[in-house]
DNA sequence: AGACCATACCTCGATGTCGAGGTATAACAA
DNA sequence: TTGTTATACCTCGACATCGAGGTATGGTCT
């Protein structure tokens, strides 16, 4: 998720670490901040990997900063991942937001957009809950604990607007294809 | 959010490796599965912690099972974490979904479950956005990305819908006070 | 009898993440 | 001048997690 989100914020144009530091916490930071000991590991992974390259320059403000820039192989290796994401990019929020952040990067292949919106509707289109008797998923209304319902409204009030959005977003790609 | 799961899990009832593994699955696994390599490991961890015990048991199926049951120690740490969950188990979705499958556990004080719920109104009444123009969040309207806007959109229709239920649902708990 | 599956638990290496620490520079206030 | 804040990057140990593998038993199907 965060190779994505770095691919990602690189792909727009070259940035240095402290900058995408500030990207990263604006976009998964409220929920779930990331710490230097995650992101400039990162960094050196996608450097080796040879999806980034580095750039030294003398520090504008401070430090001596590194401008990352994307290579060929790091663009690619993004627009690969959007187009085919695995499941748990599809299937969990946080990841799923992340691939959303940045799917506008497969700009001119709207029917790859399309299948990427396909594969989290099926998804929600899964009939799932938190608890089950037997096999059965359990309903918000048959809940007596209030937190657990809470979370069953939650969810379904989530799952409502993300339908709706994704049936208007798809019918829009599929006319534009 | 593992060990808290299965302290809660845990609280309800004894239940083994294999029983706990299914309760997991419905309560997250839809989401983001746990594998074995991750649950037994973790049940190893809070036996060595002393929060609980195991008992081997004649395998009614198949392989000899063993009972997992909280001890005193065990459910203490499970409610002291209820009643005083991380700034992550109230920001991350997953994590607070997981501390609301199990605040019942605090039955006897709806003023502690309310405190907690009380943290999570906090959070989400903080101004955010997933992304922002200088300081300022910038709103779904403003966003011409469709995927962003999708974002921004279903964010704001969960919030509102867990506003809405944070709101009635504390009025309950100050009422029974 | 043999194949297969569900139950039930475990190990281990690879990897990712956290958090606490460290090193600098530049600007600005007390 | 000292302290503080923001910028900018890095290391390292501890730990959690994953995934792929393994070991067993008992039941069902053919």
């Amino acid at each position: 998720m965060l190779k994505l989100a770095i691919l990602g914020f690189l792909h727009d144009r070259p940035l240095h670490g402290y900058e995408l530091r500030r990207h990263l916490a604006a976009l998964t930071g409220h929920v779930r901040p990331i710490s230097d000991g995650t992101l400039y590991p990162a960094i050196k992974r996608l450097e080796a990997d040879g999806l980034l390259v580095r750039a030294t320059e003398p520090g504008a403000a401070a430090a001596p900063r590194h401008t990352l820039r994307l290579t060929d192989a790091g663009r690619a290796a993004l627009l690969d991942r959007l187009r085919a994401p695995d499941e748990l990019d599809v299937s969990d929020e946080n990841r799923w937001f992340t691939v959303l952040a940045f799917l506008r990067h497969l700009d001119g292949e709207p029917a790859a957009q399309a299948t990427v919106l396909r594969r989290r509707l099926a998804f929600l289109n899964e009939p799932a809950s938190f608890f089950y008797d037997g096999d059965r998923p359990v309903d918000a209304e048959e809940v007596a604990d209030p937190f657990r319902r809470g979370m069953l409204l939650i969810a379904r009030a989530t799952t409502t607007a993300e339908l709706d959005w994704l049936r208007a977003t798809l019918a829009e790609l599929d006319h534009r294809d």
